[in-house]
DNA sequence: TGGCAAATTGGGTAAGTTGCCAAGTATGCG
DNA sequence: CGCATACTTGGCAACTTACCCAATTTGCCA
C-alpha cells in the first residue's frame, strides 16, 4: 500500500471511527429528524452532558455534523445525510449474519444435546 | 436510550468498528474486484500475514466478508457489497470538510502572515 | 455586577485495539 | 512419513479511547 493510498484510507477510517460507537450512531440517527440541542440529545442518550458533548465534537471534527450556536445553546445537525443510507446496509449485514448463524446451528448440531433441545422436533 | 435501542446501536457499532481501520477499509476495497487469497491481500497491504489474517477474521466475524478454503489457501470475498456505496459518501464528507477548512482559512486569516501568503492578493 | 443555565475542556483511570513474533494447524506432495 | 506452504492463534508491549467528575467558558437577565 503506497503512502498516498494509505493516506486516503486513513482519512476514510477517521470518519468510520467517528461512527464506530453506539452513542454516536444514535446521535446521527437522532439528528436525522432535524437539528437538536446538546441538552436535548443528552436527555435522549441518558449519559453525562460532557460525554455527549465530546461525542458531538468528534462527529463535528470529521465533518459529519455541524453546530450552530444560539444564545447559550448549541444546536447540532447532520452535515452528511448520506450516512443515513448506510444504516439500511448495516441492518442488511446484521440480518444476513443472523441467518447465517441460524443455518450453521441447524446444519451442524452439537454432538450432545441433540435430543430435543431445539424444541422443534415435532414440527 | 432504552436497552433494546442500545442493543441495536451496539450491533451496528460492531460493524462500523470492523470498518474503522485503514487496512480493513483497504481490504474491503480490494475485495470489491472479486475474491482474493490471504497471501495476495497480504502482498497488497504490505504487513505481516498474521496481521492481515486477523483483520480478515474480524471482517468475517461481523459478516462483512466470507471465506472459502481451497487446498491450503483461503479466499475471501465480499459478503455485503452494499458497503461499497458508502465509500462515495465518505469521499463526499472529506471533500466537504476540506472545502469548509478552506473557507475558514480564507475568511479568518491569521493576524500575522497576511501579506501575500495566499498568493491571490492580486486577484 | 452577580448569578444561573448550557456547553466545553481537562484529568485520571479503566478498558480496548494493533502489530509483530512465535507457535500451532491444515493441506498437498514426493 | 517428512517437509513445505498457507493460514490462524496466542501473547505481549505500545498506544488509543471512554467515562465520570471537576473546573472553566459563554450568554442571558434581573
Amino acid at each position: 500500500m503506497d503512502p498516498q493510498t494509505l493516506a486516503r484510507f486513513e482519512a476514510r477510517a477517521r470518519i468510520m471511527k467517528a461512527l464506530a460507537h453506539p452513542t454516536r450512531l444514535f446521535l446521527v440517527d437522532a439528528l436525522s429528524g432535524g437539528e437538536k440541542s446538546v441538552a436535548e440529545l443528552t436527555r435522549m442518550v441518558g449519559a453525562d452532558i460532557s460525554t455527549v458533548s465530546k461525542h458531538l465534537a468528534l462527529l463535528r471534527t470529521v465533518g459529519l455534523v455541524r453546530d450552530r450556536k444560539r444564545g447559550t445553546r448549541v444546536f447540532y445537525s447532520l452535515q452528511a445525510p448520506c450516512i443515513l443510507n448506510f444504516f439500511g446496509c448495516l441492518e442488511n449485514v446484521l440480518r444476513t449474519a443472523a441467518e447465517e448463524q441460524l443455518r450453521l446451528a441447524v446444519s451442524t448440531p452439537l454432538a450432545h444435546d441433540t435430543q430435543n433441545a431445539n424444541g422443534d422436533a415435532t414440527g
